[in-house]
DNA sequence: AAATTATTTTACGCGTGTGTCAAATTTATT
DNA sequence: AATAAATTTGACACACGCGTAAAATAATTT
């Protein structure tokens, strides 16, 4: 018998499989970023993992829902860092540095990535993805005019402030390599100020 | 006889052969834009010219080419911008807001679409491409350093501004679409002043 | 250790999409 | 009108990659 009691012993079988079948999502989402959705096959996808290519299909309907899950991982993340509380005492704009700044550790030093392969889903699963990301934008957003109200963040459309810095964030996969000179932290912090000053009121211009 | 005379009439030939041509480099660009490399064939392309597939083979080698030859158009476009002339009584900040500013509008009101799929090409297409991006990455982080020896610019590293701010432009792909509500020279004006705003000097921060 | 269940594999079918080629058609030239 | 050149087409070959199914192996339970 093992350490675990035969009541709990079914979940353990559960819980093998999903681990494995989270770390066949994170394998395809890495080199998703890399790559690309359609220059990945499910074959390199298996061979990242020592495994055959059939074998992913025990762990996963098809490559779409990969893909699929992918997407979800990089925002349930995302979500997590919107939930965390934040100092009610905070600027709109201080807080929006914050997640900001938490964005981009996120996507240097987690292996958690945001993928563009969107076009790719169909469906259900397209609307999905695609719902979420609006619902983050729309967190984002808010926080926005939260520093417009508190007079942080200057009067101008928080939608177009909205796709300005998020566009920096999702092109961050494109060019950030881990191996590059420049660690998480500075980048975030860089990236963090630069939208700051961006958004901030009080400017000469 | 036509209004040609026949010393130039193989020009004109030639002429035409070009102008088909970029119209096919440009229906796909387009589909490319919209949809992706990989999710639109050659078929779409064709249709959307009145062609059948195989005509499309006469104009052009293969898919890859077009992809190639859409990313240059772009990059063509933006070399232009680069090389307008520019007051040099402008501080680099000054100058960097007309840059970016064309930037924007050439996304939004011409036909012309930065590109991702970079990974799809390969061997010498690719690291054209690639060596073209890092060439007005290298002009962009020109300018930005003269801002920073005249003063406009705060002092932070240029590379880390450059991809801040031209990863907002590659984002508008993603999103901005002709029929929205906002115009193309609305979003250069948010745009342009947003990513003054993160780089100017003389902030209280 | 026999039996059951979970996991992985080998072998295969199939659709999609690219690129080619020889023939047909259209357009220009003499 | 006949010829030549440019352009387009229909028909085909072929490769790639996805997903399936039945069988084999490994792990777990009784």
């Amino acid at each position: 018998m093992t350490a675990i009691s035969a009541v709990k012993e079914p979940f353990d079988r559960d819980r093998q499989f999903s681990a494995k079948r989270k770390s066949v999502i994170l394998a395809a989402a890495q080199a998703f970023r890399r790559q690309g959705y359609h220059n990945t096959n499910m074959a390199a996808i298996a061979d990242a993992l020592d495994l055959t290519r059939p074998a992913l299909y025990y762990y996963v309907k098809n490559k779409e829902e990969i893909l699929f899950e992918s997407h979800l991982i990089a925002y349930d993340a995302m979500d997590d860092i919107l939930e965390r509380p934040r100092g009610a005492n905070q600027s709109g704009l201080d807080q929006l540095y914050d997640v900001f700044y938490a964005f981009v550790l996120l996507l240097t030093d987690s292996g958690v990535s945001l993928l563009t392969d969107v076009g790719s889903l169909t469906g259900a699963w397209k609307s999905d993805v695609l719902n979420r990301r609006a619902l983050i934008e729309d967190q984002v957003a808010k926080l926005v005019k939260r520093g417009q109200k508190d007079g942080s963040i200057r009067q101008s459309d928080p939608r177009m402030m909205v796709f300005f810095f998020m566009g920096a964030l999702n092109w961050l996969n494109a060019w950030y390599d881990a191996s590059g000179n420049m660690s998480g932290p500075e980048i975030a912090e860089s990236f963090a100020q630069q939208m700051k000053n961006g958004l901030m009121s009080g400017q000469e211009n």
